[in-house]
DNA sequence: TAGGACTCAACC
DNA sequence: GTTGAGTCCTAT
């Protein structure tokens, strides 16, 4: 082969042909450095015939710079990277980038420097910055720019200080090996459930073939240790295994279960990893040494070299949809995965999606059931407030039943855990005075009062600010009130009601770190901590035994908004959180705090009635066309210039297609109409399954030009409709 | 008339 | 996406 066809690194070229050097090597798949113009790009060669695109003439053709000394993606790998761009209509180049996640880790130097506090007293005065890295840096070991975010001070600071011998460098070995895991370390008990599971997954890895599973299971009936029992077999096969998580706080609580199960954790991946331990994994899972893999969604698209399993666990999360850049659902292309590199793929949840249950009932995907909590645990009881009857004194947000279980279970030394999905303390702040409500500058979105630091947030862009003295509006000082309820402000009121108990806010913002996330479940396994308030964070994943009572403050408050899967996903996280509760000896009660006790969801829940929910949910969703009997698209169009966004959103509704199967909505303005300072219109597109809906997509959209300011995103199978 | 702001096409 | 070339404009 002396001509080859690139994938080349970036979104807006297409395939560019080169010719072969004289005495380099490469097939389909390896990884090159090539000229382009005065520079040089990264691309993979691509197999032939398969990137579509003008043949130029052989007299123009370069020739490749380098091959990358990586392993050359599979052909199952590319094949992947062709249907996730077709699938999602991204560029192919962008997809391809995820899978060479870490550019530093093609090629490069096999040490890398990294720089830590030198031992000894600090000898002479400090300046202040010096101080701070001193302070800040205990412990910590990285790069100067990862040291530089850790301390909050400059790199320029931390080189002099290297030069004034106060911090010192360290050589580190990048492709130093990771302890191999023992598939037999700690063979577990096993329920006869969850043994004749695992005896059909096991088969399943040895039978090297695609095969999806939905792994149904309540929570408490321990799925996770029923999908260890493959992982080992793979583990004994010499093939390797992925297990998505949908969140990084649920990192820890796995990586212990799995160092007790196999001696060793597993290898991470995620997106707060530091660049050497990126490489390291990075490498580690192409040349094939990494056995086990656990990571966020990301880690979907590595080149592993010889994979055996995934495992999707918490299956149902919708973070496992990406929504900016490549806007796939890891969840959905896992099964893609499994099915080009012949392997299988378990899908884990107590409450699955729609979409993959009925896959499961359809005969599409083999079911697998574990109907009860391990070790014989009870599900726990769960009992409706209705907020109309039980008010909660002004501005109190606990009802008096919720409050008596509360006090029941302080006295009885047990732990309580409250449920709202509310960072912050508040999420609107207002002036008394004037009436002024406190807005980000860049989103069109209130900003959250946090008092635990001390600032007002936005909870899209970023934005945070000192909560001003005065108000900006009319100058009135002192006036700032609190309006609704927020997870810190739930604490507060349980602190008044109980100034004894031990209360931790559980929330993205306290447990960020997966130092921190650790510090709290050792500290609430330790029984330190009597009442937990806390977001989504806390549905999924704890096992704390004496955790008796879950109270969900606002039951209704997933089901206001134009959430499509508004039931479902409040069904799922009320689900989810009641199964926190009674995991040990001691049964569980869950209180629901509801305003609508007639809503077809909370009556369900109330029942613990899943297949009356599911029923539900099915005919609504068959009424309205919904997955999975027909799909949603989205197309949203952005701009920093308002005009430009809305113009462009009206010149693309004007060339809008007429079809039978496919039903255009818009172009409105986004729910979150202004986003990072970007303004948005949006399309919904909802389409009978007979439609071809990408193609007719990509054909509407690229027919059209667009000013340069303006950003065209499509959403396939969107989950989140802000 | 040098230099800045901007557009545009090519990159294999 | 990035770059260099080409065009237009303006401050001196």
């Amino acid at each position: 082969m002396n001509r080859v066809r690139l994938l080349v690194l970036n979104a807006a070229l297409g395939p560019l042909d080169y010719k072969v050097a004289e005495g380099m090597e490469v097939e389909p798949g390896s990884v090159v450095i090539a000229p382009l113009g005065p520079r040089t790009v990264t691309g993979i060669v691509w197999d032939e015939g398969r990137l579509p695109g003008a043949t130029v003439d052989a007299s123009k053709l370069r020739a490749l710079r380098e091959v990358v000394a990586v392993p050359p993606l599979s052909q199952p790998l590319r094949r992947l990277i062709e249907w996730t761009a077709d699938y999602y209509c991204a560029h192919l180049a962008s997809v391809a980038r995820m899978v060479l996640a870490s550019g530093g880790a093609l090629g490069g130097p096999t040490t890398m420097t990294e720089y830590r506090l030198a031992e000894g007293e600090p000898e002479g005065r400090l300046t202040a910055q010096r101080k701070q890295a001193i302070e800040r840096l205990s412990g910590e070991q990285g790069t100067i720019r990862e040291l530089a975010a850790a301390s909050e001070v400059s790199e320029g600071v931390l080189r002099g200080m290297v030069g004034a011998g106060l911090i010192e460098a360290v050589s580190v070995a990048i492709d130093r090996p990771y302890p191999p895991a023992d598939p037999d370390y700690n063979q577990p008990a096993l329920s006869p459930d969850q043994m004749s599971v695992a005896k059909t997954l096991v088969s399943a890895v040895e039978a090297r073939k695609f095969e999806p599973f939905l792994l149904d299971g309540v929570t408490g009936s321990g799925k996770t240790e029923t999908y260890f029992e493959p992982v080992a077999e793979a583990i004994r096969m010499g093939r390797q295994v992925l297990v998505l998580l949908p969140e990084i706080a649920l990192t820890e609580n796995f990586l212990t279960r799995f160092e007790s199960r196999f001696g060793t954790p597993p290898v991470q991946w995620h997106s707060s990893l530091k660049s050497t331990e990126r490489r390291r994994a990075w490498r580690a899972i192409a040349n094939g040494s990494a056995q086990v893999i656990v990571g966020a969604r990301s880690a979907l698209f590595l080149p592993y070299a010889n994979l055996g399993l995934i495992v999707v666990d918490e299956a149902h999360e919708i973070s496992f949809k990406q929504d900016e850049g490549v806007r796939y659902n890891a969840r959905d292309v896992s099964v893609m995965r499994a099915r080009f590199e012949a392997l299988p793929v378990v899908l884990a949840s107590a409450t699955p999606a729609l979409e993959s249950l009925h896959m499961a009932n359809s005969g599409t995907y083999t079911k697998l059931v574990l109907p009860s909590r391990f070790g014989g645990a009870q599900l726990p009881t769960i009992k409706l407030v209705d907020l109309t009857i039980e008010k909660p004194a002004n501005g109190r947000w606990l009802s008096a039943p919720l409050i008596e279980g509360l006090e029941a279970r302080l006295e009885a030394g047990e732990q309580s855990l409250l449920f709202l999905n509310r960072r912050g303390y508040a999420p609107l702040t207002l002036c008394r005075n004037c009436g002024h409500r406190f807005q980000c500058p860049n989103c069109s979105a209130w900003l959250v009062e946090h008092r635990l630091s001390a600032r007002l947030a936005c909870h899209h862009c970023g934005l945070e600010t000192k909560p001003p003295d005065k108000c900006p509006d009319c100058g009135e000082a002192d006036c700032l009130v609190a309006c609704g309820p927020g997870v810190e402000r739930i604490a507060d009121e349980v602190a008044e009601l109980f100034p004894e108990a031990r209360v931790a806010v559980a929330t993205s913002d306290t447990l960020g770190s997966p130092e921190r996330a650790a510090e709290f479940i050792a500290k609430a396994e330790a029984k330190a901590i009597d009442v937990i308030v806390g977001t989504q964070l806390v549905t999924k994943g704890f096992h704390f035994p004496d955790l008796t009572l879950v109270g969900v403050v606002d039951a209704d408050l997933g089901l206001e908004g134009g959430d499509l899967r508004a039931a479902e996903r409040t069904y799922q996280q009320v689900a989810q959180v009641a199964g926190r509760a009674g995991r040990g000896a001691k049964p569980g009660e869950v209180l629901l705090q509801t305003r609508h006790p007639d809503a077809a969801v909370i009556e369900a829940l109330a029942n613990g009635d899943r297949d009356a929910f599911y029923a539900a949910e099915t005919d609504a969703r068959k009424d309205a066309g919904a997955p999975p009997f027909g799909r949603w698209a989205a197309i949203i169009l952005s701009s920093e210039d308002d005009r430009e966004a809305r113009e462009a959103a009206n010149r693309l509704g004007d060339t809008r297609p007429h079809q039978d199967d496919l039903y255009i909505l818009g172009p409105a303005p986004a729910p979150l109409a202004l986003l990072r300072n970007r303004y948005r219109y949006r399309f919904l597109v909802n389409a009978r399954r007979s439609a071809n809906l990408q193609d007719t997509l990509r054909d509407w959209v690229s027919r059209q030009s667009f000013p340069p300011g303006v950003r065209v995103g499509v959403d396939i199978d969107p989950y989140s409709f802000v």
